[in-house]
RNA sequence: GGUCUGGUAGUUCAGCUGGUUAGAAUGCCUGCCUGUCACGCAGGAGGUCGCGGGUUCGAGUCCCGUCCAGACCGCCA
């Protein structure tokens, strides 16, 4: 070994022991006489000091030639600070060097290494290997790591086996755009990058591996975001011979498990509401139940005044923001402009004031004057609260208002990083219309169980088939979601035929499935959370990025690998492919 | 595919309606300093203002194009 302890443990107790460290040094505070250098390793930093009269002179030197960034490794005594640091761990002791062999010099790094570092995102990517030293980054992939660990305790508990499933499969019309890999041996032939393990999960099921799971890599070849990245991890699970209530309360118990184990946390069970309900309510399948503020429609009460807006609007929809009626009339145009951005895109923004001396004073007043106390009572609004509304066609209307609401709830404060508030979101709609293509798409996936008692509706409206799907949504993020499945081959057929497969591609795309639900396949389900995601909700961040070593950037490139990246033309010739 | 924001010293940024030699902080180098811990003090070096074109007497600044980065919309069964 090059080293007998690390920088993070010696103490007190340890006073005049020999020891021997090894790490990179951090930084040198050279006051002439006395040089310290803070020697630095995953587990902390230990303060090394050098002094005149007392160290070595070539030693002394030595140690003021040793850079940022050097990796060194120091013998020494373990002594009692004169001058002691509460901020660190090893902050009562120093080690009084009498040994530094320099293991391997280091150019100045880019960006000072340091928890708030002057290194921008670009850079930072670029050399992500010194990124990662910064404790910040380190953390968060320990957060990472005690997550997984926790998880796989939790699910062996009870019962689950983690299986592996394989990397190079078969691409899918239905879903995201699939990663696609060339075969050398079958020129013209084409694996895919799984967007997830679902069919062999299904098929495990069928082999009667009736509790699986998988920490598991997935790829989805779709533009990125701050919280999505072509390749990242699932907890992917699978039960037989379940309920939904069964796989609801089993994975209430995970997440209920990881607050606890690893943010100390004693979540309250989650509670449960329907996908009509939330939509209706927030205007959104992922609604941010840290905070109320729910939608209150008055549309009935709008109506015969002549106000062109609200008259033609299919629905009047609106919030209450606690303690605003005294916007000015340069915050209210801010959020009428932020509501008529073109990604949001509504038409304007009414507002009403409900004044602290109990008058109320809207931009409509012209129309609504004697309306708007009944309005006031239908918000259940108090004196000092400002009312915001919305018009048009209802899942528009309710979709944007969506975004003021949780713009309102920033401005509020009510979106406490260290609060969390979870939720099941039940009964999604079965199909999707699609207006690109001209068809109705799997909302979850083609795997999905219609509601028994809505089957009849497939031929008649299929919009209003309900799933036996749910999604886990925390802070008003999507961390999870599954569904009970369909596990008879006529019921998988019939979803194919009114998702526009013809009999014979279904067949060709998914019969092995088919084909093994006629084999004894038990009824069952699942759910996959994102990983990621749920590791950067427990850290309190925005973006996933942090939570995974080498992340892709905002355009799919690994900037430090250099990749995606041109091949030889060797390469494509043995693969059979022209560019 | 689209919208928006940014690109100026190693790094993070400022630089107004176009106008002398492009600044600050930090990092780096040199010197001084016996209890520092974001040490301090003094001095110094460091710039093709992303790239290409245009307007102008004159462009970091205005216009067009392009590249790169970030956020978002579409997309993400």
């Amino acid at each position: 070994m090059l080293r007998t302890h690390t920088c993070g443990e010696l103490r007190l107790t340890d006073v005049n022991k020999q020891v021997i460290l090894a790490g990179w040094v951090q930084r040198q505070r050279d006051k002439g006489s006395v040089l310290w250098i803070d020697l630095r390793d995953r587990y902390g930093i230990t303060q090394l000091i050098f002094e005149e009269g007392k160290t070595e002179a070539n030693l002394f030197q030595a140690g003021r030639s040793a850079g940022r960034e050097y990796v060194i490794q120091v013998e020494g005594v373990v002594t009692e600070r004169l001058s002691k640091n509460d901020k660190i761990l090893t902050g009562e002791i120093e080690l009084k060097v009498t040994k530094l062999t320099v293991l391997n010099a280091a150019k100045l790094p880019p960006f000072t290494i340091e928890d708030d570092t002057d290194g921008g995102d670009d850079l930072r990517m670029k050399y992500r290997y010194l990124d990662l030293r910064r404790t910040p980054v380190r953390e968060k992939l320990q957060l990472r790591h005690k997550m997984a660990q926790q998880t796989r305790t939790f699910l062996d508990a009870q019962n689950f086996i983690e299986v592996e499933t394989p990397v190079l499969i078969k691409s899918t019309p239905e879903g995201a755009r699939d990663f696609v890999v060339p075969s050398r041996v079958h020129h013209g032939e084409f694996y895919a990058l799984p967007q997830s393990p679902q069919t062999f999960k299904q098929l495990l099921m069928v082999s009667g591996f009736d509790r699986y799971y998988q920490i598991v890599k997935c790829f989805r070849d779709e533009d990125l975001r701050a919280d999505r990245q072509p390749e990242f991890t699932q907890i992917d699970c699978e039960m037989a011979f379940i309920t939904q209530e069964d796989i609801l309360n089993t994975f209430e118990g995970l997440i209920r498990h990881l607050f606890k184990n690893v943010k100390g946390i004693e979540l309250p069970s989650v509670p449960r509401m329907k996908y009509d309900e939330a939509m209706r309510l927030y205007g959104s399948d992922k609604p941010d139940t840290r905070f109320a503020m729910e939608f209150v429609e008055i549309t009935e009460l709008t109506k015969g005044k002549n106000f062109p807006v609200f008259e033609s609007a299919e629905m009047v929809v609106g919030i209450a923001a606690t303690g605003c009626a005294e916007y000015t009339r340069k915050q209210i145009d801010e959020l009428t402009e932020f509501v008529k951005r073109p990604q949001i895109g509504a038409k304007g923004l009414v507002y009403v004031q409900y004044k602290a001396d109990g008058s109320l004073k809207s931009s409509v007043d012209k129309f609504y004057s004697e309306e708007l106390k009944a309005w006031a009572t239908k918000f259940n609004a108090q004196p000092g609260d400002l009312i915001l509304l919305l018009a048009g066609e209802t899942y528009t209307t309710r979709k944007q208002l969506n975004e003021l609401r949780l713009l309102m709830g920033e401005k509020l404060g009510l979106r406490d990083k260290n609060k969390f508030s979870a939720l099941w979101v039940l009964d999604f709609p079965l199909l999707e219309w699609n207006e690109e293509s001209k068809r109705f798409h799997a909302m979850h996936h083609p795997f999905t169980s219609p509601k028994p008692e809505d089957i009849k509706l497939l031929d008649t409206n299929p919009g209003d088939v309900r799933a036996n799907a749910y999604d886990m949504v925390i802070n008003g993020t999507e961390v999870g979601g599954g569904s009970i499945r369909i596990h008879d081959r006529a019921t998988q057929q019939m979803m194919f035929s009114h998702l526009g497969f013809t009999e014979e591609e279904a067949k060709k795309q998914f019969g092995f499935l088919m084909d093994a639900f006629e084999f004894g396949a038990p009824p069952h389900g699942g759910i996959a959370f994102g990983f990621d995601r749920l590791c950067s909700l427990f850290g309190g961040a925005d973006s996933i990025r942090d939570f995974i070593a080498f992340p892709k950037n905002n355009a799919g490139r690994d900037v430090m690998i250099d990749t995606p990246s041109t091949i030889s033309n060797e390469q494509l010739k043995e693969l059979g492919i022209k560019v």
